[in-house]
DNA sequence: TCACGTGATGTTATAATATAACAATATGTG
DNA sequence: CACATATTGTTATATTATAACATCACGTGA
């Protein structure tokens, strides 16, 4: 607990590895005001709040989970409240779907415009963003071969992460 | 409608192309026929006609429309019979899931084993699964500098198939 | 043939996920 | 302050999916 954080955000650690997550937090939270603020949008309380429960764990959070959360924190909390939330934190680039989850993930390098690419732990579930690049070759050349413009996608890989692999060969030996 | 078929599902066009859906379809029958023949499995009637809907048409079908459609074809249907069956179409590999979309398609390619991935346009709707490969690559090198295994995946491209790009520049000018 | 075991289907109930529609409130601007 | 607009609250409902148990169908061996 006392890394260095440059330009990227520390939540954008590699599986495993230690991290400040408070600051990680605190980063995430600067990032996502000055976003808003920039975009003419307004960084309220209810989607500071949201924001902060999403940003939790490096983990895909539920809707509803987020709902029960939210509701220990304010009143009024409704299922539309937590989704209008997420679609706004979506649009603003601050948080992804992961679709095959049903779960949503705060974002780990907002800065720059991109569609989410994500690595999976099936037994840990931590989950890893992937940086645009190795993907957008091979996207590239099925745009090619296929005529077909791709505007926006959903790419998730299922499997184990390092340390998972090493800790087993079956599941869940009791993980940090 | 008079096309050559090979030993490739008709099934398994290009976006846009003619082709006889009737031969498609009962392609596609036989083979999962075979398959589930092979598997040790039955193909009873009640498979058979879930398998026939989901191939009526090259596009993602939602459950609760099948739900519908069967319904009409027999009695006792309800959404575990759906649900069901189509946990045993996508087990035997021919039947997929888009997580994107909560629908299900029709593979392509079944005798191959495979992980599905998709190009679906936002236009018309029809969807074009991939033939592995094009990913592989990337894919691999992606589990190599995140000391990753990939066991499954979901990838699933939005976008715009040769002729929506063609007929447009906005949406929907009353397609084919 | 028929008892039996297993897999398949039917049936009922409910869980989990998500949106629609409209009311009330907050915020900034002139 | 009056007004327009964005945000949040509130209620109801739609959509997607699973659990649990009953019944039926099919093959196998007594
Ligand atoms: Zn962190
Ligand atoms: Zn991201
Ligand atoms: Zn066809
Ligand atoms: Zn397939």
């Amino acid at each position: 607990m006392n890394e260095r954080s440059s330009k990227s955000l520390s939540g954008s650690l590699a599986f495993g590895s230690e991290h400040n997550h408070s600051l990680c937090i605190e980063e995430a939270l600067d990032h996502a005001k000055r976003v808003c603020e920039e975009g003419g949008e307004r960084f309220t309380n209810l989607r500071r709040q949201v924001f902060e429960l999403v940003w939790a764990e490096h983990k895909p959070v539920k809707a509803y989970d987020l709902l029960s959360a939210l509701a220990s924190k304010r009143s009024g909390v409704a299922p539309a409240t937590v989704y209008r939330t997420l679609d706004f934190l979506q649009a603003q680039g601050l948080v992804h779907r992961l679709e095959s989850l049903n779960a949503y993930l705060g974002c780990s390098h907002p800065e720059t415009d991109h569609q989410g690419h994500f690595l999976i732990c099936e037994n840990c579930e931590e989950v890893r963003e992937l940086e645009l690049g190795a993907f957008m070759q091979s996207i590239a050349a099925v745009e090619d071969a296929q005529d077909f413009r791709v505007r926006r996608m959903t790419i998730e890989l299922f499997g184990l992460c390092k340390r998972c692999q090493a800790a087993n060969s079956g599941p869940d030996p009791t993980l940090p």
